[in-house]
DNA sequence: TGCGAGTTGCGAAGTACTTGCAGGAATTAT
DNA sequence: ATAATTCCTGCAAGTACTTCGCAACTCGCA
């Protein structure tokens, strides 16, 4: 269909580290700057950190990412196309888990009619304890 | 009531800095450790971030002072007696406002039904638009 | 193919927060 | 009240993370 790349049709250059960054990105559904430099080594090896800060603002941008705060002091960076499920952090184990938006629909719905409050609940993480640390 | 100060209950010691620290927190409602480092200041003008930080932990052991992610990156403190609400923080004027912990009843318990998470709205700030800036 | 502009890599600067140590203050026992 | 002990404070160095400046390079377009 595209005879240009998504990275073109924003109006950006495609380099390989920058396809990189945002492949690394999609694959790992949640990660820290650093992970994503990690990532991205494991095909080109010689990629500098700042590259990676800088290409993730860039991405952002121009929306193909967003970042999340899972509250441990760094962002963490998801594709865009996640934007459909919020985050359950585990205060115990750490672990990062996934629930559909709905369930939060009718939280944002109260927050919106009775103080007008626009809630973006995937924005941050939700804190608790997960199932298996509840035993 | 008290003939002893609460500090002294908890098993600490009873020093102008850490009585300081946990009424500034009490009277910011929210803050980070700088805000409450300067608030501090104002009347004692000596004191040490560490010791500001130090005592935000030894706090929280005991249990006066809780912690929250506002998602700037840094930890925000609070009282423990102010754990009643959650906080809404605008993405765009970057205001926290208040909303009782009821309206995300719902929330917890489709939570809490469905994944069996048990959540703690609190310790995390809802993001989102804030009533003013949405129009 | 060749030019202009956006990008990368690298090192260093900056910021935010944490940790270790020695002197000083608050408690407890005498 | 005094002395001894233990905890706390202040200072300073250290660590982790992020951003900045600059020169060289690569991409995209004509």
């Amino acid at each position: 269909m595209a005879g240009k790349h998504e990275l073109h049709e924003k109006g950006l250059r495609l380099t390989p580290q920058r396809e990189l960054v945002l492949s690394a990105v999609r694959s790992l559904g949640h990660a820290t700057p650093e992970e994503v430099a990690e990532k991205v080594r494991q095909t080109h090896p010689g990629i500098n950190l700042s590259t990676v800060y800088r290409n993730l603002e860039t991405l952002e941008n121009v929306g193909l990412v967003q970042h999340t705060h899972l509250g441990h002091g760094g962002a963490t960076y998801h594709a865009a196309e996640e934007l459909t499920h919020l985050h359950l952090v585990c205060g115990t184990c750490g672990s990062v888990g996934d629930a559909p938006i709905d369930v939060a629909a009718n939280f944002v719905q109260n927050l919106s009619d009775d103080y007008g409050f626009k809630t973006d609940v995937t924005h941050f993480a939700i804190y608790g304890t997960c199932a298996a640390c509840v035993k």
